[in-house]
DNA sequence: ACTAACGGTAAGTGATGACTAACGCACTTC
DNA sequence: GAAGTGCGTTAGTCATCACTTACCGTTAGT
């Protein structure tokens, strides 16, 4: 949840959403360096939002559903409380007790 | 969506999705002083996660409905084409030209 | 009007973290 | 086996940001 606070890591994170890709591949169309890269793919690996798969001498990242669905969860979850309570909210005409 | 980075903006966050509240009743119950909850509570209300509403000398916040529904929109969009790509790496058996 | 309560703002400090450069390791191909 | 490619890791630097203290504006009560 956390990991995606940073905006280079959320741009990896929409691009391998896109579709899965090397690591190499990212740093080539990203503005940072290929380490940079690899640590951005660690914190959203440590988070479970991406999945390594080895291939050969490269190394395939893709999103990990898991890790997106918790964050879903999440969000739903406090949706359904800010929801209700704002919908009290507009309701109540104009409380004068309080 | 960065603005939820920070733990203790995100405690907060969680607080106001639970009930609305003033920034003093807020802080009785955090580990931080007021003048930061009162700075966390401007960048969640520039994010348009919360909203402000004046009641006499305190200031009421409460979730916007409207910015954790962007969330939602954001997330269900990257959801959607990481499970389809990730089904489709699953099915696939095994490329043994690669 | 004066006082007290509530809250936003400014300035300053300390820590977290994002980035680059340099190095080492695993796998592949000649 | 030697050279080359693709990645992860480490050390170090620099910027961003969360936090506190002090101050000022605003609103309610006496």
């Amino acid at each position: 949840m956390a990991a995606l606070g940073d905006p280079t890591r959320r741009e990896i994170f929409e691009r391998l959403a896109a579709a899965p890709s090397s690591v190499g591949a990212l740093a080539a169309n990203l503005p940072v360096s290929r380490p940079a890269v690899s640590q951005h793919l660690r914190v959203l690996k440590e988070a479970g939002l991406v999945s390594e798969t080895p291939d050969g001498a490269r190394r395939v990242y893709r999103i990990d559903p898991r890790g997106i669905g918790a964050m879903r969860d999440w969000l739903d979850q406090h949706w359904d409380r800010a929801l209700a309570a704002f919908k009290d909210f507009v309701e109540t005409p104009e409380d004068p007790a309080e």
